[in-house]
DNA sequence: TACGTTGTGTACTGATCGGTAAAACTGTTT
DNA sequence: AAACAGTTTTACCGATCAGTACACAACGTA
């Protein structure tokens, strides 16, 4: 019989895939011995704690991911313009080639909020933290800064939503692109006005 | 022994409240039983098709909440500013008493979008049809009303997973009010140029 | 009172759940 | 080849799953 020796590392992407599918909850054991071609013995090898350490694992691997090629290029050096156009760019990339879901925006809405709390505080903290460094360097005050890189990535993660419900993944590339507009088209003003400040 | 006879709409708003706390892989028949106080026999006395049946129930009750609260008002007569504003308003009050949870958002990006695809599209479809037509008679052309009203439910549905995500209601009414202001900001310049619109 | 309808409580089913245990296999090291 | 750690298969556990069956209780009507 022909034998296959994986790694944890190897299975991970494929419990990603799994999740974002059928959420936590209906990601069954047997659902993820099976997309991922490995027995339960497997998996509680590589994941002695189980789903919650699947699921975990999963959430890191992302996290990951998006501090390389998201967080830490939109707070590097560089015209601050375009690192927050390979921001929306990236973005658009990941969510159409993973099935249009954040597993952290998926997670958020669900029970598993509870369970992993602080790991998806902390990705969206990350986020709209070097979000803001970015639009600071493209000169919004840092208040100003700090409000409109959560406006962003709320649209994103609505703009997620919307795709999903409408099944069409233009439906994100268009409202991404509505959003990138609504900063190039503020940013024209750099010193916003107080009626644009949150009261 | 003091029975209670209930009939089948008085168990809807206790499902709802279910669904959206353990979403509805997880809102297992006796978690359910649990809290609507109802065994397994009243349930599918009420609902024969089982929990298909309820998830069914409760997102119609919710469409119907929306027609007859957001909907309908939006589309309706009368100053079409005051109109989006009490959407807004209505918004609030309904996430912030249903747990920050809008269930079509939730279910649209879990497995259960198959499953109630066609009433997550209506649901979408309606209120984006209605806050087109509020844009409309505020004076927006009708492509840009189009894409305007996505933007902003996009927005509303973001904005809800970040409250999710940050367990902090007071985020929803901040990017609410910014969603709000982005509106009343770009209505300032009532024939929007073409560098807004999309390509 | 008697009767049908509707709602309720309890017990049950087979299937599946997450998780465990241990034997059998694999590749590497010695 | 012998020993070993890491991986995989298989069988199994108790708990819970969604759903069913059915006797029984409350109600409206007559």
């Amino acid at each position: 019989m022909a034998r296959v020796i994986k790694e944890r590392a190897d299975t991970i992407a494929q419990l990603a895939a799994t999740f974002r599918t059928y959420g936590f909850n209906g990601a069954s054991l047997s659902v993820i011995s099976e997309s991922t071609s490995l027995g339960k013995g497997s998996l509680y090898n590589f994941f002695p704690g189980g789903k919650d350490e699947m699921a975990e694992a999963v959430l890191d691997e992302v996290s990951d991911w998006f501090r390389l090629h998201i967080n830490e290029p939109l707070a590097a050096a560089g015209n601050p313009a375009a690192r927050i156009e390979a921001m929306f760019t990236s973005c658009e990339e990941y969510f159409s080639s993973h099935q249009l879901v954040c597993l952290f925006g998926a997670f958020a809405l669900s029970h598993e909020q509870k369970r992993f709390e602080a790991q998806i505080f902390r990705y969206f903290d990350d986020w709209a933290a070097a979000l803001t460094t970015a639009l600071q360097d493209g000169g919004w005050p840092r208040q100003e800064a700090n409000a409109l890189a959560l406006d962003i990535i709320a649209g994103i993660q609505g703009a997620l939503v919307i795709a999903r419900a409408r099944h069409n993944p233009c439906t994100l590339n268009a409202l991404l692109m509505r959003l990138r507009l609504t900063i190039a088209f503020e940013s024209r003003a750099p010193f916003p006005t107080e009626s644009r400040t949150l009261s």
